[in-house]
DNA sequence: TATGTTTTGTGATTTGTTTCACATTAACAC
DNA sequence: GTGTTAATGTGAAACAAATCACAAAACATA
């Protein structure tokens, strides 16, 4: 097979999310005004860490009087490019893509599933109301909506077919929730998140902790 | 607030896993032999990260004649506790919830949820079948399983409650799928799950891309 | 306007991780 | 047996990330 090396996800990029949701909640409850120390508590790093993740990216602050909290999520928000939400789409309704579908966290954080895919006609029909799909239809949605944001939700084996056609269809990120490591052109970002894998390295570290 | 440590997961584990799941797919095909680059082209990364990371684990092969894929396969899974199969809780039978206890992918990679909790009383009676109890039956049920792994899906606000209660009745190893960092003893374990930082991470990775 | 204090911003340093390079070993051919 | 080849296993080197340490800036106060 054809080595296609996979883009990742910087580091700093995945704290700067981690500010971003401190920030908010620190926002809603009045605080105008933080200081790297405040995130870096609430996030579980250092201050320096919190600064360098910002100086990475641009962020400034204010020497002695902190950062204003409205601005850090602004600029926050730009870089994420929060202005306009973002439209994905959603394939495979499954148990998990159905949960995440109905998912509420998600519009809050400015993402927006246009619609959801699945080759079952019963999913389809079931859900009249709730934009689910046959794959027949991924083309002329992902063009209407222009949409470039995928997340795969489909069983095992049909994971790389189903990512190979929505990257000829001109999707470039992909949050993958199937069991497989998807190969991608380079020109295309893949997340890979893997459920089972998240809770067995926890098993696997409290087994390791007893026994020490 | 007192500065309370996150026990990390090591990364070579991370990629054990990975290697696994290709693993049982070889094994299922009839492969019986492996070699460090094939576990190393299937995970996008190198032969040599393969084999360190076998290493850091005592794991080792045949010089010149690679794996066997039956013996990596029982030694990672001793590795990784799975001869006996882990009994964990999930409290939170929100739209994730639900989804994660329905989940197939568990029961096959050893991970066993043996009871599912609520506030709600109606969801505890909507789903008798499927053992949804309320939280004041946590502590029996813990100790009658001997259960140690707790997954999280309530809603942000509570989240650091119920994984105090769960700390303190217990539980040593936490998978949290709620929007919050959680705080916990040094000698407890901590997955923080975000789903929206992984979909935004790779909105954000496809914006900077395009614009470069 | 000068002085002290607080906090940022970032080069320098340390620590951690991945890759390189090659000695070591096992399998096979002859 | 003996030589050749194909693999592992691992110190050393290169690279990346996190922390340290301190100069620069902003503000308060007199």
């Amino acid at each position: 097979m054809k080595q296609i090396t996979k883009h990742n996800i910087r580091n700093s990029l995945r704290r700067i999310f981690l500010y971003h949701g401190l920030l908010v909640r620190l926002n809603t409850m009045g605080v105008t005004r933080v200081f790297s120390y405040t995130l870096a508590e609430g996030a579980g790093v250092t201050p320096e860490q919190v600064r360098k993740d910002f100086s990475e990216y641009r962020i400034r602050g204010n020497r002695r009087g902190g950062y204003l909290t409205v601005t850090l999520l602004s600029e926050m928000e730009t870089l994420f490019n929060r202005d306009r939400i973002s439209n994905v789409i959603l394939v495979g309704m499954g148990n998990l893509g159905q949960a995440l579908s109905k998912y509420g966290q998600f519009i809050q954080r400015g993402i927006n599933i246009v619609a959801s895919f699945d080759i079952d006609p019963y999913k389809q029909k079931a859900r009249a109301d709730s934009n689910v799909y046959p794959p027949g239809r991924l083309q002329e949605i992902i063009e209407r909506f222009r949409v470039t944001i995928a997340i795969i939700t489909v069983p095992d084996i049909s994971a790389q077919e189903v990512c190979n056609d929505l990257v000829n269809m001109g999707i470039r990120g992909i949050v993958n929730f199937s069991p497989v490591l998807l190969k991608v052109p380079v020109y295309v970002v893949v997340n890979n998140v893997n459920l089972s894998d998240e809770i067995e390295s926890v098993v696997m570290s409290v087994s390791r902790m007893k026994e020490e």
